[in-house]
DNA sequence: AATCACCTACCTACTGATAGGTAATTTATA
DNA sequence: TATAAATTACCTATCAGTAGGTAGGTGATT
């Protein structure tokens, strides 16, 4: 793994854990055995980091989904897809969805990782706006904002009462 | 107003915009035109200003409810109360709920302020559980978890896009 | 006399960021 | 092919600013 991609792995941690002001470039450099202001090589400021790093969990993100038409094609509920693999982030990482995370915090957030955050959710909603469509729900846009509302809420709540029961009771 | 109660004021808005780290003492200092070492008086710690910040955002949330049989008893859906209460938060306050935002970032709090933030999501949840058991609901409290995570989700998601009509399409 | 509600002055630790330097590698030119 | 130039990926050293917190002092109220 590169140092670049080694650092936005140490940065995601912490911001998954505690938000944008969770993280720091000593902090990082430290872990991955460089000095603070090589960071800067590689992300001329903190926010060029988080920009870039709202970007990337957006886009892996979006392709562990897949396709809705590929799972439904395959027998699968594509929403049983969604769900699972929001409780995959809660289960496996024990840790809060970046984008929630940052979501919550977004009036505080620079600009440039404001926008990466929306786009998270734009492309969300389009998403799951698909799969209700596919599903044959009659106003699947507001099925689509009630499942990612549903499930950011759940993992927020279940995150902070440390009991991943009352996802599961939600999302069942 | 007393000046304990202006600091609170001033936290809170910062916090509701921000999270836990978004105010410092020398901020709310300065605008309540007090000097930094004061704040020290009134609140030893940071931790303990956030722990009672939370814990009397809980009390009034919780006042401004009300009983849920008052409201069954008026007519009114006690469900329709707890929308509201919602929505104003994000439509006059155009903040996030305080305790949603410290939820998700709870990971990283001070244990007395994540203490307090889990006495929210606990007093939140019974209530709707007891509202969901008036309004004759199978079970209830998978209701209450269902109801109070589409409407944290729903705020948080209607913040980052700042548009009030993704919560309303949640909740309607 | 004691308590309250502040104050000045200060501390250590940490923040993101910059300037300027270096060894190793890669690319362009003669 | 040999050499020169440029680029990469770091480094040391340092900066101004901000963080939470503390010691000790002051005038007003009780």
């Amino acid at each position: 793994m590169t140092k670049k991609a080694a650092l936005l792995k140490a940065a995601e941690n912490k911001v998954r854990l505690g938000g944008y002001s969770n993280f720091s470039f000593r902090e990082l450099a430290n872990e991955i055995g460089i000095k603070s202001a090589s960071v800067h090589y590689h992300f001329p400021t903190k926010a060029d980091l988080g920009a870039e790093l709202a970007h990337q969990y957006t886009d892996n993100f979006i392709a562990m989904l897949g396709e809705p038409q590929a799972h439904k094609a395959n027998g699968k509920n594509p929403l049983d897809i969604y769900t699972q693999l929001f409780k995959n982030a809660l289960v496996i990482d024990k840790k809060m969805c970046l984008c929630g995370l940052l979501g919550a915090e977004s009036d505080s957030l620079p600009d440039k990782v404001r926008d990466e955050v929306k786009r998270f959710f734009i492309k969300n909603l389009a998403w799951l706006t698909q799969a209700h469509k596919i599903n044959g729900e009659p106003d699947p846009e507001r099925a689509a904002i009630q499942t990612v509302s549903l499930l950011e809420g759940a993992m927020m709540i279940s995150n902070t009462l440390d009991d991943i029961h009352y996802f599961e009771q939600a999302t069942f």
